[in-house]
DNA sequence: AGCTATTTATAAAG
DNA sequence: TCTTTATAAATAGCT
């Protein structure tokens, strides 16, 4: 933006790109914190750097945001360690495969009476398309329906941190230091 | 910025912050695509406007942030404008309704010891990722989907982090003012 | 929704 | 890295 105009590309200097990533990403922050406070916006906003470092921003608003920051870098530092291609291999036609034995003690059928939510999407998600994205994630969250688990959990999570005061850091950043790889078990996933 | 310093505290008018909003919001989203090219991060960024409408920006590595987007708004929309009473009312009860016969022929039931995979992977995505992507997006869902386990696990990985205080380190204790409650009433989830 | 006068952000240099 | 500085971008206040 200044002494030059920039190209809209990968910056190749990898010196100039860590400083551009660094100068931008501070802008980033800084004008998420900005809109939010001007507009009354609850903003989440995750930045993960080339090399899977995550920083962070949620505004009061966005308690949950900070949880499931988490639960996108877990994600995402199991794509960069190739977990998942490994989960496509093992699992492709996943509806056809014999379960492993892993997989049949690490999941158990659900219980009698317990139905099974589909989602059958036909539908399109666009950017920045609120309105027309919420008929299609109340659609995604009926695959929660019979997973009661995943929210109790995450609501007892924040329950907890917020009796410990120490759920949320107004406006600070919050900027982990765990590099890849995670330290997260494998056998969570029982690929 | 211009014609005038700006204040950093809310726009009272709600006409210019609404203006305010729509401008800010695209200058917001427009710096987060950019710093993803230059720098190769990846970046997950959601905005809720003061009505609830969200913007949401998910660039291709953030596989998972679409998804957890749903989670987020589902947390959210417990709280705001009454908007889960108004899909309540207005869906075709897919949130209270047993599975239709239909629903049920199109997925038989798994056999013993089969998770549950129910995404039909015909989602199409708009912004920041490919089908390709999706695809991947949803073999992630489907591990996602694979009971509570995933979602219990990090939330022991975070206590665990916690308690080691390397994952919040810069957390400074701040009272939430939380006007909502975080505990979900049971009956959401009751099927 | 467009238009500028300004303020901000920031690329390159020190 | 941090600071400076010249310049490009963003945008507040108006139409």
């Amino acid at each position: 933006m200044a002494r030059g105009k920039v190209q809209m590309k990968r910056v190749e200097n990898p010196v100039h790109r860590q400083v551009t990533f660094c100068k931008r990403r501070a802008g980033l922050l800084k004008k998420a914190k900005e809109l939010s406070v001007l507009c009354d916006a609850d903003i989440g906003l995750f930045i993960f750097s080339a090399h899977g470092k995550l920083y962070e921003l949620a505004t009061k608003g966005s308690l949950s945001c900070l949880f499931l920051c988490y639960l996108i870098f877990f994600f995402f530092s199991r794509t960069m360690q190739g977990l998942i291609e490994r989960y496509l291999k093992n699992s492709r036609g996943a509806q056809t495969d014999q379960p492993t034995p892993k997989e049949m003690q690490a999941t158990p059928p659900p219980p009698p009476g317990v139905p099974c939510y589909l989602v059958s999407s036909k539908t399109k998600l666009c950017a920045g398309g609120g309105a027309s994205s919420m008929d299609i994630m109340f659609q995604e969250i009926n695959v929660l329906r019979n997973k009661e688990g995943i929210l109790t959990a995450a609501n007892k999570f924040l329950q907890d941190k917020i009796e410990e005061n120490t759920v949320i850091a107004n406006f600070e950043p919050v900027t982990t230091n765990i590099d890849f790889p995670l330290i997260i078990p494998d056998q969570i996933f029982q690929i």
